[in-house]
DNA sequence: GAGTTGGTAAATGTCTGACAAATAAATCGC
DNA sequence: GCGATTTATTTGTCAGACATTTACCAACTC
């Protein structure tokens, strides 16, 4: 059981981290408790502090531990926070993305299926504060002068905001995964006027839908904006992804 | 800008994995692109060779460089799979579940929202070679002398492979780590053998919903399946999380 | 001449020992 | 009693060394 088969034979720094995260895992490590020294960690599985402290790096890298230095400091079994969780989802969620050649449309019928999944939640939870910050990220698409990351930037928060309706985090955090990892291949989409003017007047069905409790009107506009942005990929696709190959 | 506030000033490692983790992400550094030297690197940042290891292995935690000894070895970038990706997702929110006393109902109300998401797609695209192994599934899952922790882990199957019936790798990546990470919440529960055969009963039906492409008909078992599942929560909810409090 | 063998260089993996810096607790001085 | 200082502990960083793996090349054998 302990003999994992994921670490090659001789990489101790990973087979010391995957026995740590494991005693994370079980609970054997509770939130906040100290780990050994690395000295004493060292002497523990027979290795130098060099090759103890590259495994805690590794943990640090998943912030499953945080250290510090001291008298009483140490490594900490660190709570995972929501903010945290969330930064990693995005970034892998991203890098899956941009590394396999995934196709747009699969991207986008993902995305918007699981936003879809939130309708009924945000109908029946959405609250006043969070219907008037999507009305301002409106605002700020509205303006004709904003640039093209920055709508893109401002598309992302809005739906951000859509998803907390839900008021539950947990769906929250899986989903910005899904939304926010889209951005990057978005930034490749090419707005005109007319596309941008699509994309806020279904913005703003949706905040009516919300402010009314209207699934179907939600649904329809979530229905929309995907035929739009995949129609907005297909025009633009061509170049943008023409550009990135010849980049090879 | 690359002046990130995240790491602390004096963190040297964090702050070059970050360097070379934004020039990845950025596409400065491509898939299989091979990284400079360790000693290399350590000129270049001006720090020591062990300070640039512990950089890398942060990286190499999070997939994004995988290694290789040798004359002509060397830091790679690593081209992120799916596989690898869906491993990360489900040790963060599986971890996240845990360490935040998340509720039971917010964690099932995410999960089967999620899953009727899948829904449509999942009913258009059904192949019969899953239907089959969902059909597999749901015969293990009958049988009466199954562990408690078999049949959650058969649940976890199946419901995976409902998943992907959508045929949208995205989607099933992002799926599984709410599915998947639910198990060790699942497995708190009780399962007495009414539950059991009710919980197998709406797997039918699901089953049988795909195959007819009926998509109100699976939503309906989904619907039931969660009720069932937070009933069965508040049943066995009190002596679980006692339990829990009382090894505290 | 073709195939095998051995050596060599380059790279990561690991170890030893040391010093710097931060931090809390203990100690000292008044 | 209380503030300033020292001390001990721990992480952060460095330098140098050796071990191990691997690709490449040259010499050797048949």
């Amino acid at each position: 059981m302990s003999d994992n088969s994921k670490p090659k034979p001789n990489d101790l720094s990973a087979t010391i981290a995957e026995e740590i995260r494991s005693a994370i895992i079980n609970g054997d490590l509770i939130v906040d408790a100290r780990l050994p020294s690395e000295a004493e960690l060292a002497q523990t599985f027979s290795v130098s502090r060099p090759t103890v402290r590259e495994a805690l790096k590794r943990l640090a890298a998943q912030s499953l531990i945080r250290t510090q230095r001291g008298a009483t400091g140490g490594a900490f079994v660190n709570r995972l926070s929501y903010a945290d969780a969330r930064e990693q989802h995005v970034t892998t969620s991203t890098l899956l993305l941009t590394m396999n050649d995934v196709s747009f449309a699969a991207a986008c019928e993902a995305r918007f299926a699981l936003e879809q999944a939130c309708v009924p939640l945000a109908c029946s939870r959405r609250t006043t504060a969070l219907l008037d910050q999507m009305s301002q990220e409106i605002s700020l698409q509205t303006q004709e002068d904003m640039s093209h990351e920055d709508f893109c930037a401002s598309d992302v928060r809005f739906h951000r905001l859509f998803v907390d309706c839900t008021q539950n985090a947990v769906l929250s955090y899986q989903l910005s995964g899904a939304v926010e990892a889209m951005q990057p291949l978005m930034n490749m989409l090419t707005y005109n006027r007319r596309s941008r003017h699509g994309i806020i007047a279904q913005h703003k069905i949706i905040l009516k839908g919300l402010t009314n409790k209207d699934r179907s009107q939600v649904n329809a506009a979530l229905d929309q904006l995907r035929s739009d942005t995949l129609q907005l990929a297909r025009a633009s696709t061509t170049q943008a992804y023409q550009k990135k190959a010849a980049g090879r």
